[in-house]
Order: structure tokens, then sequence, then C-alpha cells
DNA sequence: CTGATATCTCAGCGATTGGTGAGATGTTCC
DNA sequence: GGAACATCTCACCAATCGCTGAGATATCAG
């Protein structure tokens, strides 16, 4: 033994392992706009125009066209033309990818 | 009956209420931020302090005091003094509103 | 007390981001 | 075809955000 039996001190530990979180980044930054959380929210609960979420959201239609865009790109909604009146566009989400984005958030929050 | 029995026309609605994602839309952006998201999921397995998280993080210790400073703020984490060696503020989570965050955000990616 | 350590605070700067305005594309109605 | 409608794209600008650097505070060791 060195010299005492004293109290080990704190000892602050330097080599922890870096947790990955970019994937759950991903999706917080995703989430962390009104107007994105607020159409995944409307989508939640099925189909949706972008004017029909655009009115409810109180933003403008290219305003929600543009995040939509966004959310497109990392996979959150599809889009599809309306099979009668094919001037709407009706955004539905991707639950997979909802669930994916969903999981990497609680692994964080866990 | 007024014409004919066309197929109903997709009819946007509207009318449909705005939701309300303000607290889902707070806790993400807390998220959003590879620092802050990696402090959560350190503290998910215990407490630590800010320069063992700064170095898991490989981030300045200034820097991460930054964000513990907002993440204090919003409640998500305690600090309190080491009992032996009180220049360490070793930090914790507050479970209680980890919870709520998760509420909140499960009720946009329900 | 002095120097080293751990943390905090904050002004300033550069990068990122969301909204706006204008124009383009595609579709329906007449 | 032409007008109205629904959506998309993108350059531009203002606001926001995170990092840095410097200095302040607090604690501990000798």
């Amino acid at each position: 033994m060195t010299s005492t039996d004293l109290p080990v001190l704190p000892a602050p530990r330097l080599d922890l392992p870096a947790p990955d979180v970019r994937d759950a980044v991903a999706s917080a930054a995703l989430l962390a706009d009104p107007i994105r959380a607020g159409i995944l929210r409307l989508l939640a609960d099925g189909p949706h125009c972008v004017c029909e979420m655009a009115a409810a959201l109180g933003a403008r239609e290219n305003n929600v066209s543009n995040h939509l865009a966004r959310m497109r790109e990392a996979g959150l909604v599809r889009a599809s033309r309306h099979t009668v009146n094919a001037r709407f566009q009706y955004y539905e989400r991707d639950d997979l990818a909802v669930a994916t984005a969903r999981a990497a958030l609680l692994e964080v929050l866990r």
C-alpha cells in the first residue's frame, strides 16, 4: 500500500466514451421549428394538402412548402397528387422514418 | 338534390384547428445541439462533473458550461458541489423534466 | 498567502436559419 | 387558349445561435 487509507478523491474520469447522438440531433433539429412540428402533428391524424396545413398553422403556403421539402429530403413525409383533383399534393407521414426518429430521441431522453 | 351525384371534390379543409406544439419545439430545440444532446445522454448513466463531460464530448469546458446553464434554466439538469472536493460541480438530470420533454415530443411523433 | 484547478459569465464574431418576394411549373375550369 | 388555383424553387435579408477569448469567482494544495 502506498501511504494511507484516505477516501478516494472524486477523480474525474477523463476517458469516458463519446456518445453518438448525431441521429437524435438531426431528428431534434427537424422538430425544433413550429411549422415543421405542426406539420408532423397534423399528419399524425392523416394526410393533408399544403393549403390545409398552411391554413391550420397560420403560415404562408410557400413557407410550408419549403419546410415540406426539407422533411421530404429527410424521408419523414411523402407526397402524392390527389387522384380526383391533381392540383393538390397530399402529404403523409413515413411511419417508419418517424419511428426511427422517435427511437433516436428516446435513446437520449431514456 | 342539387345537380348530380359526382364524387365530392377533395375540398380542402381550411378550418383545421392549429395544433399546439410549443412545448415539443422548446424541447427539440434543446436537443438539437450535439453538446446538449451529448450531455443528456451522459447524464442518463449518472451524474458527471463539467470537466468529465467536456472531455467525453471533445469540447471546451466553458462551452459545456454555457450549455449547462441553458439546460439548468430549462430545468432539465441540477448542479451540486461534490461533498469531498467542492471544486467539482456535479450535474444530474431532472428525471421529471426529462419525462415531460419526452411526453411533449411523443405527442408530435405519436 | 500563492499557485493551480474547476467553473462561470459575457461581449463579440461568424455561420446557420427561417421568412419574404418573385417567378416558374403543373392542373383544372370555362 | 386563358384565367384561376396549388405548389414549388430560390435568391436575399434579418434574426438567431454557437464558439471563442478574456476575465471573474470559488475551492483546494502546499
